[in-house]
DNA sequence: CAGTGGTCTAGACCACTTG
DNA sequence: AAGTGGTCTAGACCACTGT
């Protein structure tokens, strides 16, 4: 079997495959995979890059492996699969918790930077800051409300021509050039009102995010709350 | 140089040597590492091994890798350091935030499953369980309420015996043979009351976790409390 | 341009589990 | 004994960064 588009590695291809077969049940729900040495031979490619595929699969829990037997499908996590990667991204959580997600945009506007924005962000206190409140619904209910705070040194358009509606890292990417490499989150509890208000819950999860380049320099800083009556936060932690 | 030891791998070890030396400054904050080549030099391994060791300290957001560049220790991290393998060892993340850390046993006794229990456990409503409740303390104040319940049939001593003091994964090792795999974690707000009687705070941080075996056996539950207004529950993505 | 990390291969040997 | 995953090597080529 060829692989011959160039954009994507074949480490990222042959991950999208095998992560599609486990989702459509090809593989099953706790049988066994076929052996490296079959899939490096079915796609073509060195066992050695296979391995890194199942290495991924592994380190997110989907599969389980056993030297000396082989490589199953990890039937509890397909109906968790908040696996960590995808914590700061609330639309995939909210999607493979099975709901449908949309974002409601509340508000894209220009702020000034507080002395603790200023600090964490590497910029002066008064500096313009991007500020967009936004709602994440699942099946059209609020479950996350999320504030993002963007330095406007590099943005390259009028706030106006902002799609509210794209993933934080896609806005960092198309209105800032600018990538995400990194990203540091604050898990607390709150009970905080502006969460009352718009998810109709006093008592939440607050997250505190602060992201970075590959430079190690400091983007964005996003401060949301979530509404875990409804939504569940769950992480899976596989070991080794 | 020469590494002999069988019971480690190559891999453990030069992991542990990069880790030490970025720990003790070595390789100091925001400067270049030597390069892969060079690595494999000092250490006498292919560059292939240096690479995957590379790659986890990567994946912890301990180094930054940037391609044409160089590796260089991310600083921001060091004071971080809760990655997501090190959530469930309360230990390790009270002792990362810079506190020291021991643990209070409150009780150690059988109880029975409830329905609840024994659905996520897979075992029968009404069977014995082992019932640990500890205190975690970090600079002898009391900030985690760590409820635990094992299924009592493997156990293979009186419940007397059991060292409170050990972490979760050794007691599941010592005393009842069974290693853990993987785990799932859900994290929400809580303002119960028994938080409040022995963190002395009524909101907080409740963790819900279950163990699994590498045959994806439930192995244990967790229901705990961190008390977030002192310690920070704090996770590192790093992204690819 | 030289040097870096990113990707991939082909093959060796080992440890372990299962029939 | 056969087959599985676990570890490691040596080397190739590419993409990117700095000077």
């Amino acid at each position: 079997m060829m692989l011959v588009t160039r954009s994507k590695s074949i480490v990222e291809q042959v991950n999208e495959v095998l992560r599609e077969r486990i989702r459509n049940a090809t593989y099953a729900p706790g049988l066994r995979l076929p052996s490296e040495n079959g899939l490096a031979e079915e796609f073509g490619v060195s066992r050695a890059t296979i391995r890194t595929v199942l290495a991924k699969l592994s380190v997110e829990g989907l599969i389980l492996r056993r030297q000396g037997d082989g490589t199953y499908v990890n039937e509890r996590i397909l109906e968790v699969n908040t696996h960590l990667g995808g914590l700061w991204d609330f639309s995939r959580l909210i999607e493979s918790s099975g709901f449908s997600s949309s974002i409601k945009a509340l508000s894209l506007q220009e702020t000034t930077a507080t002395e603790e924005d200023a600090r964490i962000l590497a910029i002066k206190a008064g500096d313009k800051l991007l500020w967009m409140k936004r709602l994440f619904l699942a099946d059209e209910k609020p479950v996350i409300l999320a504030n993002n705070f963007i330095p406007c040194s590099f943005l390259n358009c009028p706030v106006e021509e902002i799609n509210g509606q794209l993933h934080i890292r896609e806005i960092l990417q198309r209105y800032f050039q600018q990538r995400i490499s990194f990203a540091v989150t604050e898990i607390s509890s709150s009970n905080s009102k502006e969460s009352f208000n718009e998810l109709g819950n006093e008592l939440s999860l607050n997250l505190k995010m602060t992201f970075y380049s590959e430079e190690n320099q400091p983007l964005a800083l996003g401060n949301s709350y979530f509404n875990d009556t409804f939504l569940r936060l769950r992480l899976v932690q596989a070991w080794a």
